[in-house]
DNA sequence: TGGAATGCATAACGACCGTTCTATCATAAC
DNA sequence: GTTATGATAGAACGGTCGTTATGCATTCCA
């Protein structure tokens, strides 16, 4: 049938497999054999296992910025869109096929260091994600008119950061809840006009 | 000659090669060629690839908890030990052989989910290091009189774990020093008696 | 002096993996 | 009714990887 909707059930297996039990050890049949398509399909799709992970990561990459869309619409004030990344993460991870840890530390983590010589289409997109979070949370810091955005959004990123890896451990529990508490500690002590003491 | 020091050089590259270029990638012979050492020998110290793995994480949670203790014993307050712990990580990502990102993550991020069926001597050190610090900063937080002591260790060990994924991310820039400021925040928020607001 | 012990180099093995090729089958359009 | 399209199963390829075995050089202790 539709090419999309098959291109979509092999991203789908390739993305659970990929991020459950690594890039690396999960070979291209598996992947093919879950998503129930021959390997010769597989290969027509994405043309290689690079591919896969480069259109996993695409469109990963598309579904969180929408989900963070969706929650930045949903918050009510300057300040809770600013917090409205940590609600974002959790509808993400509800929604299917997210999977348990950040599929873009995860690539980072298995993949030899960027050597700068050859371009690189996965490296660029894990680069992209972060200087989107980055550059997003700085905007949205400036429009909650707090002293000092960048440092503000710097925070954020730390804390969403280890959310991320926190759950990958599993521990603290409930990572989200309290990175949410910690975010707004973090920005009740950033109000225009007051310089924090430190620094 | 002494055999210590050979399984040292062989632990030494092979920490550096399975953690700037992850583990699965890195064959046993690109580790033997990086240590000066023959494959057999290489065989002949760690009997497996799982048994190098296994060594090398446990030299390394060795290790970590020694720059910990360390770091602990400079400080000269309750609150500077419970906070002790950023300074561990400067001094650690300092010492020969320290490599960017956390060994315990990098594994745990690489590795099939602990299916639980069978015991599995790598992934109980990765959980090791987990109770490790959890553990350890809840007696810190203790020992340093704060309200509610495992919210603040749980809150440390978010802010830990965000540390350590923002260097693989290279974002933030200094996580470390931005992670003791915010730590210092959520100390200075959980003094003795005084309830927080939210919760 | 002569074995252990330790390390080296090399090769071989089975297994798996990424990729490609061939051949067959169904469906929908002309 | 033929043709094109997209999918299928299955085999085959080169390559790499983990592991083991063989043979030789060296040091050190008895």
């Amino acid at each position: 049938m539709a090419t999309t909707q098959t291109t979509d059930r092999i991203l789908d297996s390739a993305e659970a497999l990929f991020f459950t039990n690594g890039i690396a050890v999960t070979g291209v049949d598996r992947v093919a054999d879950s998503a129930g398509v021959a390997i010769a399909t597989l290969y027509k799709h994405v043309g290689s296992k690079e591919g896969l992970l480069e259109a996993v990561l695409k469109r990963r990459l598309r579904s969180w910025t929408e989900h963070w869309d969706a929650a930045i619409a949903a918050a009510d004030s300057p300040t809770g869109r600013l917090l409205a990344i940590f609600d974002a993460i959790s509808t993400f991870r509800a929604s299917a096929g997210a999977t348990q840890w950040c599929c873009f530390l995860a690539t980072a983590s298995e993949r030899p260091q960027p050597s700068g010589s050859r371009y690189d289409a996965v490296q660029e997109l894990i680069e992209q994600e972060t200087e989107l979070v980055t550059k997003r949370l700085h905007e949205l810091a400036v429009d909650a008119d707090l002293d000092d955005p960048a440092d503000v959004a710097a925070r954020l990123m730390l804390i969403y950061n280890g959310v991320l890896s926190s759950l990958l451990r599993s521990a603290p529990a409930d990572p989200i809840a309290l990175a949410r508490e910690l975010a707004e500690i973090v920005v009740a002590h950033r109000p225009r006009g007051v310089r924090p003491a430190s620094r």
